[in-house]
DNA sequence: GGTTTAACTGAACATTCGTTCAGATCAAAG
DNA sequence: CTTTGATCTGAACGAATGTTCAGTTAAACC
């Protein structure tokens, strides 16, 4: 048999977190086993408690590290400038990082009911601040006179909707680039908030 | 013990149905045992099975349920008249419905993984079906010169998912009527379709 | 080259799973 | 009152679950 054992922490660890992810994307959190992310990996369960302490954990690093991710991704693409550039550069940013990240998107929102109170409060905290950045565009907007957005925290959570749902469509060798798939979204976004 | 047998088919049976709906959407398929269907409903778990032969199969029943009943349901509700007119209706019928069975909606979106590949492909195709009668409506409207819609497809998916997205938030006993909600929405949906 | 130790195996633990089925029960039919 | 048949119980089946841990392996260190 070949070499199966060793130092490789710096090198399992990661590939668990895949495998995880992939699996849980693909049938669900509950519907996965550990021996099932183990065979993946290529070691048995057991090991598997070296990178993490169970299984709910694992489900709540990947969906914490995603949503932190992409939290932080917005901030440093955020630019400068009027609403209306923000909103454009939020609805490409939104496509294009989600669906750069498909599995995790996914992940992260349905499994929320798979977590345990407490992990459920804090990546719902993480959900409401991204909401929150986008709301604050929005608000922005409507007060330069830029936008007309009765509801902004509504609108912020309908634009989000309707933006993740790329992900449940969208396949890179598709019909159009996601250039073209941007484009065609930021047109219905930018009319649903203009007069 | 009080009286637990005897004929009660046809007052089991639906129980068995909004047990399950119900325990599926709080849970999910995969962490919802047949058990606990059975004890919400005051039976034991062999009693489930002269309901359903399976336990997949209660769940594609649910779904093909819920998805024939919306279909049914839109095209007993759509108007005579314009393509803005029936873009109005869909927008308020779509809202109303969903948000009037949340159960149903979580779980035919959330579930399809867990469903085999032939049952997904019957919940797909009456997935598909609810999005032409939307597009159709929006080809409607372009053709009249009443909406600008550069890719009718996309737009209806983009559409119903922001519709949809109704359901992550709003409460009976919130801030907004559900006929504010409507407004609101329709407001964003009729804008982002005119020029 | 011998020692240390992180990484992993393989077996075991108590539970729980979906499903089956012989037998008990009771409303309805004769 | 007796019979019938649908309905449900309660126990059982093998398989699978998350997690633990004593022991094995091999890379890294002195």
């Amino acid at each position: 048999m070949a070499r199966t054992q060793g130092s490789h922490s710096d090198i399992t660890g990661p590939r668990v977190r895949d495998a995880a992810l992939r699996l849980f994307a693909r049938h669900g959190y509950a519907a996965v086993s550990m021996r099932q992310i183990a065979a993946a990996v290529g070691v048995q369960a057991g090991a598997l408690y070296n990178y993490t302490p169970d299984k709910q954990t694992l489900l709540f690093d990947l969906m914490r590290g995603h949503m932190e991710d992409l939290l932080a991704a917005w901030d440093a693409a955020e630019p400068e400038g009027d609403a209306m550039a923000a909103l454009e550069a939020f609805t490409r940013f939104h496509i294009r990082f989600n669906t750069s990240r498909a599995d995790a998107v996914f992940v992260s929102y349905m499994e929320l009911r798979n977590l345990e109170p407490e992990n459920f409060a804090v990546i719902e905290g993480l959900r409401r601040e991204y909401e929150t950045r986008l709301e604050a565009v929005l608000r922005r907007g409507a007060e330069a006179g830029a936008m007309v957005v009765a509801e902004p925290r509504i609108a912020s959570m309908a634009l989000i909707a309707m933006l993740t749902g790329v992900n449940t469509w969208y396949r890179a060798e598709g019909r159009l680039s996601l250039a073209e798939v941007e484009a065609v979204y930021w047109d219905m976004v930018r009319r649903s908030v203009v007069g």
